[in-house]
DNA sequence: TATTTTCCCATGTTATCCCATAAAAACCCA
DNA sequence: TGGGTTTTTATGGGATAACATGGGAAAATA
């Protein structure tokens, strides 16, 4: 009953040493790579599998919401939300820019997982992101989008399209060695 | 009998682990998501239940009072409350700014909750906000407020439109590397 | 007593739990 | 190295619990 397409990277489970620990080999926690997963048509949606890995390791949970630029969802882990709450909290309340972290705190939502490792998607993250049987989700790092396929098949042709004429940006590797940097 | 519209996180009492404890799964207990609900002829209103779950993990109550910048009520805990009255004790009693802060704490009043999780609203409160049939509940992080919903909807249009235009306010990335942040 | 407010129960709709299945990946052993 | 076996993963669907909501009755208030 799958769609036969791609998959994705196979089982994961055993990346973990068996005390529980994670193997730490070399494993940055990352979202990365793309899936292109169902939406059932109770607006369920699997997350992907080496995505639940990752926050299951911090033993964080999943929060989603309306990008403020895109048609798209994004998804995060804790850490990122009280980033933002912390910011309005630094910032005049009457300002355009708090009024800006407000809406996106008012369209997060801290997701619930199934012991498959499906959400739920609300019917306005479902419009606001244009997605009806199927959803494409994207890593992007520390964070990943969900976005409909078509769409993001269009954005990327596009992105690779202004590297080949516009040059690649620079990549600034060296980043002020930090604590927790593997 | 719902107005079949959003869909909700449902069920929340779930998450605590079944020895009573909470769960700390990065919960961060903060006011998130928006929800339109009705206001019944009575004047009752559901507080949605995982802001309910919120209130209930730390034993609070629910202290509702009038926006002093919008047409708006707005949800805390009494913490927040609390930081109102030490802010006041911190200011000049004369001052216009302790009187300010002073004419919320008087517009301020804790809520009494039924067994269904809803408040009454006072006839003051429903005319502030310009509030009939329905309102439109949106967190904001540790607290929440309650609107007209074409009146939040306007709100979001806009606050959306200028992030696309004017560009997202950026958050402090500096710290140290975490899964899911970002 | 007239008017609220609180309590209690009923209801339809969703969300969640639970089980099942197929395909793909990882594993294993010769 | 290959082929068969076991897990993992993504997916579907039925049963069940939770939620938002409405309304009557009891209690409190004026």
């Amino acid at each position: 009953m799958r769609p036969a397409k791609k998959r994705g990277q196979g089982c994961l489970k055993k990346q973990l040493g068996k005390g529980g620990e994670e193997t730490a080999r070399g494993q940055m926690d990352l979202f990365l790579s793309h899936f292109e997963n169902r939406i059932d048509r109770k607006g369920r949606l699997s997350v992907p599998a080496s995505y639940r890995l990752v926050l299951e390791r911090s033993r964080a949970s999943l929060y989603l919401y309306k990008s403020l630029t895109h048609p798209c969802l994004e998804g995060c882990g804790p850490e990122r939300i009280a980033q933002i709450v912390d910011a309005i909290d630094r910032l005049d309340t009457l300002s355009e820019e708090a009024e800006t972290l407000q809406t996106m705190l008012s369209s997060a939502q801290e997701m619930k997982m199934d012991a498959e490792g499906r959400v739920l998607l609300s019917e306005d993250f479902l419009q606001f992101a244009d997605l009806s049987d199927s959803a494409l989700i994207a890593g992007i790092g520390r964070s990943f989008q969900i976005w409909q396929p078509a769409a993001w098949r269009t954005r990327e042709t596009a992105a690779r399209g202004r590297a080949r004429t516009g040059g690649v940006p620079k990549l600034t590797l060296a980043r002020p060695a930090g604590p927790g940097d593997g």
